[in-house]
DNA sequence: CAATGGCCTATCCGTTCGGATAGGTGACCT
DNA sequence: AGGTCACCTATCCGAACGGATAGGCCATTG
């Protein structure tokens, strides 16, 4: 079995390789940028699996998974990742990732998960995926309608009313009652802190 | 010698947990998260280095450094990291860390870097210091006065032109004129934009 | 010394915002 | 059938914003 390990952290990489070679019949390479790992896996032979470090250089969020797995080579690819939220890891599985590993994981959950995933089943682990999904996405967002949100989204971007009014399609004097509505809803005193909240919030 | 390793990707502490145990006269400790930590420097017998990392549950950014430096046990402190910028070692550095490993460092390099800040030096990898010092601390920011910089700050929160004059203990006329001059600086159309931006670099 | 640049102040003007009020439509539920 | 709710439209008004123009103060610098 070949691994390819992709990680910027030299201890973690180097941690990951001691334990995955000394099980039996799984062998290793590693990279610390995602080119590197690109080009590896472009080289051939193909990997059994390819384990992508979320925050390394060249990754680019999720777009150097999805770059990974335009590949040729490049069918089970598995992101592993330090900091990033259940939202990222669901976006990955969802992309076609082979599954997702928080960096919280023992060393030897992680060898399991690699022999799990290297037989081409998806993982993830439970507890993680559990973790925020009983919290509501968003506490503001969701008390808000579908043409409030709309609203909301134009003032984040800097928008005049005049111009969210033109991009939804409606008059201007809609688009300052839901301002005004919104305002309320979120606790408000005007469009700029109405944007500051909603990306305090991480919305958009 | 005693360490303590505090950091809740499990397999990082054990693998650090390992290499400084095969140390000869490394004691090391463990904890999952900033609590923990502080209770055992609390129980002590003191350690002679705590190793923080900035992402874990409870540590709250740089917070949980000052609150573990202000503990009786808690003067030999390092934050150990895997995302946090030049800026945040800078600022560890500042308040009294006793260094700031980044987890791109080798095991081998970890190792030592722990021997010298148990020594009672200050301990940081140069060409991470180096890194990001050539390029400019905020491309944005540095283009503007003290005080359009101060009259951003309150853009970003919410304030009217009247309050910014008011903590500013200038006339309105005056915020006006900054708060044009800045737009044309930053590329804004607006307060909401010129506040987004801000909030985009990173800035506040 | 004069020039420069940052900071402050002022006035004027048109536009936009924020709020209030009043009403109309269609979907859905009881 | 009546009620509720989300959504739409309209008009009015005071306040705030965005821009232009014109000047004064002061420290730094050539």
């Amino acid at each position: 079995m070949r691994v390819l390990i992709a990680d910027d952290h030299d201890l973690l990489r180097d941690t990951l390789d001691l334990f995955l070679t000394s099980e039996a019949g799984i062998e290793t390479v590693c990279a610390a940028n995602f080119n590197d790992a690109a080009q590896l896996v472009a080289e051939g032979p193909d990997f059994d699996l390819v384990l992508l470090d979320y925050g390394m250089p060249g990754m680019d969020g999720l777009n150097g998974l999805e770059r990974m797995l335009r590949m040729p080579g490049g069918h089970r690819v598995a992101i592993i990742s330090g900091s990033a939220t259940r939202e990222v890891a669901e976006a990955a599985l969802e992309s076609g990732a082979a599954g997702f590993l928080p960096k919280t994981l023992s060393a030897k959950s992680l060898v399991n998960a690699v022999r799990f995933m290297a037989m081409g089943e998806q993982y993830a682990p439970l507890d993680f995926m559990r973790a925020a999904e009983a919290a509501p996405q968003h506490p503001l967002a969701e008390q808000l309608s579908t043409r409030e949100f709309e609203v909301l989204k134009g003032l984040t971007e800097g928008k005049s009313n005049k111009e969210i009014a033109r991009d939804l399609d409606i008059r201007e004097p809609t688009v300052k009652l839901h301002v005004k509505t919104l305002y309320r809803k979120i606790g408000a005193a005007n469009r700029t802190q109405a944007a500051m909240i909603a990306k305090e919030a991480g919305l958009f």
